[in-house]
RNA sequence: UGCCCAAUAGUAUAAUGGUAGUACAACUGAUUUUGGUUCAGUUAGUCUUGGUUCGAAUCCAGGUUGGGCAACCA
């Protein structure tokens, strides 16, 4: 990526801040983060964000990325998500120094229940979770001890090595730190470190029937790593306690925790139990389906890396709770495509254009267009102009209101790269509908050698009718129709747009769209950005629509209404 | 009636005791062989009450509002 370099104006988030001043009080000569994902779901928008900054970070600064996968909890946790996981960060342009595991570390997390044992800081708790929980207390009542938490450090450590050694059902005992119980953080009253759970796990397979829980294994991986600065979200905010005890009882490097707000987008959900159940209902297709804010349905929507680094770029980091405008990621991907993207003429919904001043011997008249105007080097292709075309249904109007540019009887326009036409004549059918139209040209107003000396207001898009190769487009728009279905009443699923997907099966695009490959970008012209989809087939090519160009006159008309 | 975190235009984010700025969105206008792009402009903000100070978005105190915390999830 060509940075420019530019005096740094960019004002510094709270992150940079801190690791500057680490950096210059010599705490530190370089940084380590890591992005640690549970493996039990697909990456979304907002794991971008965070993927970005720890990643960003030290490729600002001295320093490397890990990529850990936080893999503590068998039950829901699986291969497949490694992959997908992988493939994304790889797609949006990161490379992690290493790929590590969680149970990378299980052999060190159980040497560490044992130190803590032997220090008289943990505990064998015999207690059902009811009895846990109700012995927990509240946010107003403290809780009372267990039972268990007198148990001499030889009988702790017995019953330790025996829950891993399989000795003992499921959820019949547990590992509690001995912290206090009447603590205000509810964290720090005897957390649970170890839990029984006889389940297959997708990397130690049966090694194991205990597993540590998330505290028991994040700060530790973090410490074990080495870890500088390890960056989580704030609803962790309450374990930094507890991170910070374990690490220091345990004596082991000193790794940081900081926090920064999840971000929200309006119009979509970023829980990955709400996602799950979008996919699972059959809301989409997938959880690549285009509509989804997953990385890999962004991806197939036609998003670039670019658009969602700049993206999370601009929307920075903070520790408020926000809810960011979808339409700040929509102007992202159209300010990268409309530098990028290849300009092709379709017609969504054909209205027969007859040229009866055109030869009507079949003459082909190749005319040139080019394939980026954004591009001071753009190349050209080559697009049929024949006596008959299509133009878009929508841009004839036999009573057309004030400011209509379009076509309408009388009216001239000017047809994308070729000629000026002016509308003679509406041919109809006895239902009255509109079959065809019938223009005559300029001969003299050809682009690129224009001396008739006619300016018009509009300029269409079109395709001739006998070249016209047809194609499948999938319109998709926002997943749903209000601005958080969280906080709405009832469930968010009842809040989904109905009209998310329009499928057009039969568009007619011109020819040189056959030659489009899937790394392509398109704009077809007037109408949005598009790519190839990977339901395109021998006989049909199948485009996703990444996002609508800016529509003013929508809007306008939107006002009139 | 606990503990923790936060509060700046519609949205997001700067200003780190000294001119409240930027981007998106919205709205005008210019340019345009895409009603796209580009360009120029407009609208619009420090939660509240006190205090410290020559001076407060910034520091302090109280209040208000929003969020998190009582999974053998992460």
């Amino acid at each position: 990526m060509a940075e420019i370099n530019t005096p740094e104006e960019k004002s510094l988030n709270f992150l940079e801040e801190i690791i500057e001043e680490d950096l210059k009080s010599g705490k530190y000569t370089s940084i380590a983060t890591r992005f640690p994902p549970e493996p039990n779901g697909f990456l979304h928008i907002g794991h971008a964000s965070s993927i970005c900054l720890n990643f960003g970070l030290t490729k600002k600064y001295p320093g490397y990325t890990n990529l850990r996968f936080d893999d503590t909890n068998p039950e829901t946790e699986k291969t497949d998500y490694v992959e997908s996981i992988k493939a994304d960060i790889q797609w949006l342009g990161f490379e992690w120094k290493n790929e590590l595991y969680a149970s990378d570390y299980f052999d060190q997390m159980y040497q560490f229940a044992v130190t803590l044992i032997q220090k008289g800081l943990a505990y064998v708790d015999d207690s059902t979770s009811e009895e846990i929980r109700a012995m927990k207390g509240t946010h107003t009542e403290p809780g009372k001890d267990s039972p268990y938490r007198t148990r001499s450090i030889e009988e702790n450590l017995d019953l330790f090595t025996r829950m891993k050694n399989g000795e003992f059902p499921d959820g019949s005992r547990t590992l509690r730190a001995k912290i206090d119980m009447t603590h205000t953080n509810m964290l720090m009253r005897d957390p649970i470190l170890y839990r029984i759970k006889r389940e297959h796990h997708h990397r130690t397979g049966d090694k194991w029937c205990i597993y540590p829980m998330y505290d028991m294994a994040h700060g530790q991986s973090d410490s074990i790593e080495q870890i500088t600065h390890s960056i989580c979200t704030l609803e962790f905010v309450p374990h930094r306690e507890l991170y910070d005890w374990l690490i220091d009882k345990l004596g082991i490097y000193p790794s940081h925790q900081y926090e920064f707000a999840r971000r929200n987008i309006n119009y979509t959900v970023t829980s990955k139990r709400k996602l799950l159940q979008l996919v699972e209902d059959k809301f989409v297709t997938g959880w690549d389906d285009p509509r989804m804010p997953t990385i890999s349905g962004l991806r197939r929507a036609g998003y670039t890396p670019e658009s969602i680094r700049e993206f999370c770029d601009r929307i920075g980091i903070a520790k408020r709770e926000n809810m960011i405008d979808v339409s700040l990621l929509e102007f992202c991907v159209r300010e990268h495509l409309n530098k990028i993207a290849l300009r092709r003429m379709v017609v969504f919904d054909p209205l027969k254009v007859v040229i009866t001043n055109y030869p009507a011997d079949g003459t082909v008249e190749m005319v040139r267009s080019e394939d980026n105007p954004e591009d001071p080097n753009t190349t050209y292709r080559e697009i049929p102009f024949t006596r008959e075309l299509y133009i878009e249904r929508e841009d004839f109007m036999e009573n057309p209101p004030k400011k209509f540019f379009r076509l309408a009887p009388g009216q001239m326009v000017r047809l994308k790269s070729a000629y000026i036409i002016q509308c003679d004549e509406v041919i109809k059918d006895s239902n009255g509908n509109i079959t065809e139209i019938r223009c005559s040209y300029l001969p003299e107003s050809k682009s690129g050698g224009d001396s008739s000396g006619i300016h018009v207001k509009g300029t269409l898009h079109w395709v001739s009718v006998a070249q016209a190769i047809s194609v499948e487009l999938r319109l998709y728009d926002r997943l749903f129709r209000v601005e958080d279905p969280t906080s709405e009443e009832g469930d968010f699923k009842d809040y989904i747009n109905p009209n998310s997907l329009q499928v057009i099966s039969t568009a007619f695009a011109e020819p040189a769209l056959k030659n489009i490959r899937f790394s392509d970008r398109c704009q077809f012209l007037r109408k949005g950005y598009f790519c190839l989809d990977k339901d395109t087939s021998e006989d049909k090519m199948v485009f996703n629509r990444t996002v609508t160009l800016k529509d003013t006159w929508a809007k306008e008309q939107k006002k009139g209404r």
